[in-house]
DNA sequence: GTAACTGCAAACCGTTTGCACCCGC
DNA sequence: GCGGGTGCAAACGGTTTGCAGTTAC
C-alpha cells in the first residue's frame, strides 16, 4: 500500500469519515496548494487528476473535512456584507455556532502598536483581532 | 434646517459625496441599529421611512459609505469559502486592496494566552489576528 | 445643464440540493 | 447488502448591472 493512501487512510479513521478516491485526491490537492485557494481553483486543480469530479463533490468534501476537523474555516463570517458602524476601537467576539458577532471592548485584550511596515514589506494599516468561541446563548442552548 | 441634516451634510462634505435624502435615512437607520446588520435587514429598516427604495440602492450606498470611509467592512474576505490548510500556528496579513492572505509566522506578532472564558460569559476557542494593509505589490502597482 | 443618483428587472456567481446511480465497508 | 458518496442539473440567495427617468449642485 503506497505510504501516501496509509497515511490518508490513518486521517480518515482518526476523523470518523469514509476513505473515497475523490477524497483523498482533494485532500492531497489541497495540501500542495500555496496560500489559501477557493472551492473553483480547487477544483481546477482536482480535475486534473480526476477530470469527472463534479464542482458539488469538491464543494461537499471541503465541507466535510472542516466538520470533522481535518481542516479549518479561513474566516468565520455571515456569508453576507456586514459594516462596522462603531466608531470606538475594539475587537470582535464571533460565535462558532451561531456566527454572530459582538463588540470586545479595546481594553479587555489590549495589543502593542504594532510596526507599520512587517519584515516582507507589508504595510499595516490597522490588526484586526477576532476572538472565536461560543456564547453565552449557545453555550444554553442544547445541541 | 434640523440638526440631523446638517451634521448629515457636513459629513458627505468631509467624505466628498452628495446628500441625498435616500442616503441621509440609510445613514441614521444604519446608526440607530444594534450590531452588525446584512443588507437585508438595513433594507427592511429603511422601507419603514422610504417605502419605495431599492435593495440595489442600499447595497449602491452600503459600498459608498465603506469606499469614502464613512463605515468600514467588517471582514475582508473573498465572497468565497477559504480553508486554513497550514498545521503551524499563525496570523494573516490580509491585503485591503488585492484580498490576498498570506501567512504571518506567530512570533512575529505575539499574543497572551486568552483567558478561557471572558467577563460576559463567552467561551473562547481561540484568537484570530488579522493584520490589515496593503502588500508590496499593490504598493508596487500604480492605483 | 450635466453628472450623479434612484428604482426596476434581469443577470450573475458562488453555493446548495434532489435525485439516480455507484462504491466502500 | 446497505448506507453513504458521487455526478448531474436545477434551484437558490446574495449581489451587481444596465437602463430610463429623476435629482443634486
Amino acid at each position: 500500500m503506497p505510504d501516501g493512501l496509509r497515511t490518508f487512510r490513518e486521517l480518515c479513521t482518526q476523523h470518523g469519515i469514509a476513505v473515497t478516491h475523490q477524497r483523498q485526491v482533494l485532500y492531497e490537492t489541497m495540501q500542495s496548494m500555496y496560500g489559501h485557494p477557493s472551492p473553483e481553483e480547487v477544483f481546477a486543480a482536482v480535475k486534473q487528476r480526476i477530470p469527472s469530479i463534479s464542482l458539488a463533490t469538491v464543494y461537499k468534501n471541503i465541507h466535510l473535512f472542516v466538520e470533522s476537523g481535518v481542516f479549518r474555516e479561513l474566516s468565520i463570517h455571515h456569508g453576507t456584507l456586514r459594516v462596522e458602524m462603531n466608531k470606538v476601537p475594539h475587537h470582535h467576539m464571533v460565535c462558532s455556532v451561531c456566527k454572530k458577532v459582538a463588540d470586545l471592548p479595546d481594553d479587555e485584550l489590549s495589543l502593542q502598536t504594532a510596526p507599520t511596515i512587517l519584515p516582507g514589506g507589508f504595510l499595516v494599516e490597522r490588526i484586526s483581532v477576532d476572538v472565536i468561541g461560543v456564547c453565552p446563548d449557545c453555550q444554553a442552548r442544547p445541541n
